[in-house]
DNA sequence: TTGTATGCAAAGCGTTTGCAGTGAT
DNA sequence: ATCACTGCAAACGCTTTGCATACAA
């Protein structure tokens, strides 16, 4: 059976509170505000068990660490700022990919993920160039 | 200045004749057959070296170690088979998919991923459901 | 001969696991 | 009183680095 820790509260509403996909660094650190001494194995068992419940979702960005996020929204995409190393969802989705793969490939799933600058990185610090996407 | 040494040239020959991105490791045992005794510290030192020559090109694909292709390709992107676990190029590109962010957010890159079966598992074992993509 | 490249082993980094002790039920 | 959960430390898988030797130039 599956008990209520304060380990677990703490963890739970430190994603709520952030709005974002958080490293298991970055949940480590807002949950120990509330539960001081808690543990990174702590936090690693219970995000693996909170995927494993469906309430979380794991966002796995291309060459970053695997990130974590409520479960709540449907389909959606990613946004990795790079000035801020945040990452946003993105609600949109390009929509039917499947004619991109070769002849005879059988696509099941896409994962799209777009970088740039977030809303707070554009204005503080435009970039000089920006290639097409 | 850059030698050119046995083991450079088996890695290059490796990755020339797979056609695929390959795991440091696959270079390692492709390599191999060629170099006895080649170490994967000296791979490793090799393909960083190709990729910041511009030779190589890193492949990083979501939840995935990292793997090497030849730099000689445009824009494109991967399609990563469930059965045998090859990646694949996608020669075509949904576009633009800067209207996708939200309001504010520069989008300087993009990346996308395909997942499925490729032309070989598909035939060999056909999976059962497929979701739209 | 010179110094880059190599192979091995050790170190790093993020994540997982073993274990004895803690605490929710 | 149970037994799942916790914290710590050790183990893991992949990648990088230190160091003495080998070999391309």
């Amino acid at each position: 059976m599956e008990r209520s820790t304060r380990q677990r509260t703490a963890i739970r509403a430190a994603i709520q509170r952030s709005g974002q996909p958080l490293l298991a660094q970055e949940v480590l650190e807002l949950a120990q505000s509330a539960v001081t001494g808690l543990g990174l194995a702590t936090v690693y068992r219970n995000l693996k068990a909170m995927v494993d419940d469906g309430e979380l979702r794991l966002v796995l960005l291309p060459g970053e660490n695997p990130r974590y996020e409520l479960a709540e929204h449907a389909h959606h995409h990613h946004f990795l700022c790079r000035g801020c190393q945040r990452v946003f969802d993105v609600p949109d989705c390009p929509g039917d990919l499947r004619t991109l793969a070769p002849k005879g490939f059988l696509v099941e799933d896409h994962e799209v993920t777009l970088y740039g600058r977030c809303i707070d990185c554009s204005m503080r610090r435009p970039p000089r160039s920006r290639r097409a996407s």
